[in-house]
DNA sequence: AATTCATGCAACCGCCTCTGC
DNA sequence: TGCAGAGGCGGTTGCATGAAT
């Protein structure tokens, strides 16, 4: 017959599909009592007739405190799409960015709305991304990253398999991005205003706004990545 | 009103990595 | 050092729902 799932079902009969509100209060009373981790003992400890990956999904896509669903800010795209071109298809490194959203809710969200959008723009304008402003240099750095320059990571994966390369890089990151979002968060308030000095930039036919010094700083940045991988990571330590 | 099609999302599958022995 | 088990991740699928005809 089928083959088991994994190896944790085959001892027991596992269901699948949908999971009931019985089963969720079942698992979240438990993960509140003992904490999420050792998913293997969850079906066991509960009774659930569920596989623990099964668990562990259902808990981090869907019961765990402080998730939010649907209707993903400009702000929350913006992040996306950078980090996706600075990452490729890394959702839980891009969802650590995003605490409120779960791997699996972006990764939807990047298939089915950002993917089509950005395929769309591509298509529309031949890869000449414009500007809603000024037609200034700084901001066509975004469009090579969407069109046709692959993402570090794609260029060479081997070149970050170094752990420690990799986790600075992600720091570098995290840096400019906090200093993104909130310059963001302080944009907000000039929403309405094009004459604010805040660049408004299309990401794949979505406006994000983005500070022209943090804007200049990101993109010293991701030069500078993309110069050392060019270089083929030869100052690696 | 009924049927078909498109879309969005939850969940599954299989592979990879990590950890303990 | 190698192996096995558990957890984590990304790709994909299937179903529910809404829109279009």
């Amino acid at each position: 017959m089928g083959r088991p799932q994994c190896p944790c079902c085959e001892k027991i009969r596992v269901k699948k599909g949908p999971w009931t509100p019985e089963e969720d209060g079942i698992l979240f009373t438990y993960i509140q009592q003992n904490g999420p981790g050792n998913w293997r003992s969850v079906p066991i400890n509960t009774g659930l007739m569920r596989c623990s990956k099964s668990c562990r999904l259902r808990w981090t896509n869907y019961l765990r405190p402080g998730i939010k669903h649907g209707n993903f800010t400009p702000r929350e795209e913006g992040i996306i799409i950078h980090l996706q071109a600075l990452l490729g298809n890394r959702w839980a490194a891009i969802a650590s960015y995003l605490p409120q959203r779960t791997d699996n809710d972006i990764k939807n969200y990047w298939n089915t709305h950002l993917k089509k959008k950005i395929k769309k723009q591509q298509t529309t304008s031949s890869c000449k991304i414009t500007t809603s402003g000024s037609s200034t240099t700084q901001n066509e750095f975004i469009s090579t990253d969407l069109c046709a320059t692959p993402s570090p990571m794609e260029v060479s994966s081997s070149s970050y398999s170094s752990a420690s390369n990799y986790a600075s890089s992600a720091e570098n990151i995290s840096k400019l991005l906090d200093g993104w979002m909130r310059s963001y968060s302080n944009d907000k308030q000039l929403e309405d205003r094009n004459d604010s000095g805040v660049n408004l930039e299309q990401f794949g036919g979505i406006e994000v706004k983005v500070d022209p010094v943090l804007h200049d700083e990101f993109e010293s940045f991701l030069d500078k990545w993309l110069l050392d991988e060019a270089l083929g990571g030869q100052n690696e330590i």
